[in-house]
DNA sequence: CGTCTATTTGAATGTACTCAAAAGCGGTGG
DNA sequence: CCACCGCTTTTGAGTACATTCAAATAGACG
């Protein structure tokens, strides 16, 4: 993808949050830094201040955590248009209790810390947008997490291939096990009997 | 609780995440209007469109929601010192999916939509504030997201345990097993199990 | 006390897990 | 071109965790 396309998905996904004029929107681009990483990079390791927002224009991430038995559990994907970081990590410069993983190869957009903190000051009215986009994210995970504590992994599973379909057919079946939180021997029955009742 | 006590600890709650002035502090502080409700009291139902955000001086709200079969799923407590609030409902101006409920006989200081945006105009500083509210608070759920995940029931009722010391005893099991996402005929049997082995 | 609701207990069932092994699939080298 | 390797996915048997439904017991409140 052409850098110019990159930036354009980024203001645009922006500009649905606040009437930003051309000027600060272009400025509010700019603070961003072009990244690309081959599959199975590393963008953040847990134990390790996040320094960085990644806005992902092309391939996938993943955000997750080993638990207490060692086991993966992921938060979310962050396929083309969407956004990955640790902000508990990143905001309160505390370390990362989170991994994020590329996928695939994949293109980000990458703001630090401290362009993040200039940028505040130089457009004030971000300030703004970040928190309503902050409170999307939590108003998404509450939804991700009343249905994880209500359902289901049969509906979780099915959520994730609503959820995510540009998704489908690019990541390995052990992952997705890991984000519906079941085993992958257990999604793969669930997949069987799906196909049984008549879906692909 | 008195007034001004209910005040100063809402101003000491907020003081912690920006050095404000005392005369910012006090227009914060007075853009709040304080409320009472008996127990079973609903400060919100699935459907509203939510314009108050409360934070508890004195008792407890409970936020949940009603799942696809009809089970509540209690996202959380609020007891003093603590917020409570569909932000996506009332950021967003959007049906609220959540109620909230007064486990006890509860104060809480209200906000409304508009004086939140008069106050925002009048403290520009404090949109800062309250976007750092609002990670802090999507931390904590992905928190509780990643450990719902991942543990057993019984990890998850101790961790609601040493989450929620100071609601020991007063909030009923069937409430607190819609919190751990288990019936209360299983979390009873946890009990008697954590009994058995020597917790009281 | 009696009534209402909350909690406990028990038996049968279902959902998802573990462990083990087999099958599929893409790449690589002979 | 195919035989083999490593990795992912599938299948199966046995087990553990949690649920449902039903009934007994305990607490709270008038």
């Amino acid at each position: 993808m052409v850098l110019a396309d990159a930036q354009a998905l980024l203001a645009a996904s922006i500009a649905r949050f606040a009437d930003l004029t051309e000027d600060e929107l272009q400025r509010f681009v700019s603070a961003f830094t072009p990244a690309r990483f081959p599959k199975k990079a590393m963008l953040l390791h847990a134990g390790e201040v996040s320094d960085k927002e990644f806005f992902v224009t092309a391939g996938c991430l993943r955000t997750y955590m080993i638990d207490a038995n060692g086991k993966e559990v992921t938060l979310s994907f962050a396929p083309e248009g969407w956004w990955a970081a640790d902000l508990a990590s990143f905001t309160q410069r505390m370390p990362s209790r989170f991994h994020i993983e590329a996928l695939e190869h994949t293109d980000v957009l990458a703001i630090g810390h401290n362009a993040k903190e200039e940028l505040f000051a130089s457009v004030p009215r971000l300030e703004r947008v970040f928190r309503l986009l902050v409170q999307r994210r939590l108003a998404a995970l509450q939804d991700r997490f009343v249905q994880v504590l209500s359902s289901s992994a049969e509906v979780c599973y099915n959520d994730f291939l609503v959820k995510y379909p540009m998704l489908h057919g690019r990541i390995p079946q052990t992952v997705i096990a890991t984000y519906v939180g079941i085993t992958p021997e257990f999604l793969s029955k669930l997949r069987a009997r799906a196909v049984g009742k008549g879906r692909a």
